[in-house]
DNA sequence: CTGCATCCTTTTCGATACTG
DNA sequence: CAGTATCGAAAAGGATGCAG
């Protein structure tokens, strides 16, 4: 009874995933999962707004931060996934000491335009979520 | 010398945060998380279409993905997250067995829509973002 | 200054068994 | 069938020390 709709629904989805994701090195739900870790919008937004070196950026992001620090380790693990993926490019001027600079690709301005669309969204919804949570929250506590 | 537009970006930045999040209990931080893991989104994508029950979500979540199947524990504990939020509106209407049905809410729709266009801007750009992983892994291997 | 290696903690997820 | 509890594996993140 249940199968008939069901089946066509799964039809119709199997036939829209394998349309391009749904095998190996799916760039959606890497890239989803990047913009969707503790850092990575984070330093799209910084970097939108010129060059930064990799202590100046830190510093930033760490007083943009609601909570801790970002580590090193961690700042350039993030630096390189987003280099690899072409979001970010990096230059290296100096050598003793190294002078590294980072910025966005025209790629990487243009994710960040989109990421942000749907951050202010969620934004400009966030009132709603915060009710939804507590109501969620009293009801069977 | 590099402090002066240094701060002045900073300051930019800092009151574009305070604005709205930077602040415990970001719902825009929350949400990007969700949907950068493993299921949420592929979660939305099903239940676009309907309403579904625990279990023929969870074979079909398996069918579409490339991956391993969700654990029946992790579906449970996605669902809930998407429910107090106010994305998806849980129903049950038998009790034994139980009969628990699942579906989007007006805003999770809508939430689908915004996210929908992201991910679609990157399926169009995978083939960049490919080759940029391609140049990347073979310049300093 | 930048990056890497190492170690450790926290979080996320999967497997299994059990209850109503 | 839906949900929970428990356990263990894996991943993400943080702290520290060292090298170029």
């Amino acid at each position: 009874m249940d199968s008939a709709p069901l089946h066509q629904a799964i039809a119709r989805l199997a036939a829209e995933m394998t349309a391009h994701g749904k095998h190996r090195d799916d760039p959606a739900r890497e890239v989803m999962g990047l913009l969707g870790d503790r850092w990575s919008t984070l330093i799209l937004l910084v970097l939108e707004t010129g060059e930064w070196r990799h202590a100046d950026l830190r510093r930033t992001l760490g007083q943009l931060s609601a909570e801790q620090a970002i580590s090193q380790r961690v700042l350039t693990l993030k630096l390189r996934t987003l280099e690899r993926d072409g979001f970010v490019a990096r230059t290296i001027t100096g050598s003793v000491p190294p002078k590294v600079s980072y910025r966005l690709t025209p790629l990487g301005r243009d994710l960040h335009g989109q990421a942000r669309a749907l951050i202010d969204w969620i934004n400009t919804r966030a009132d709603n979520i915060r009710l939804a949570r507590e109501r969620f929250d009293a009801t069977d506590s």
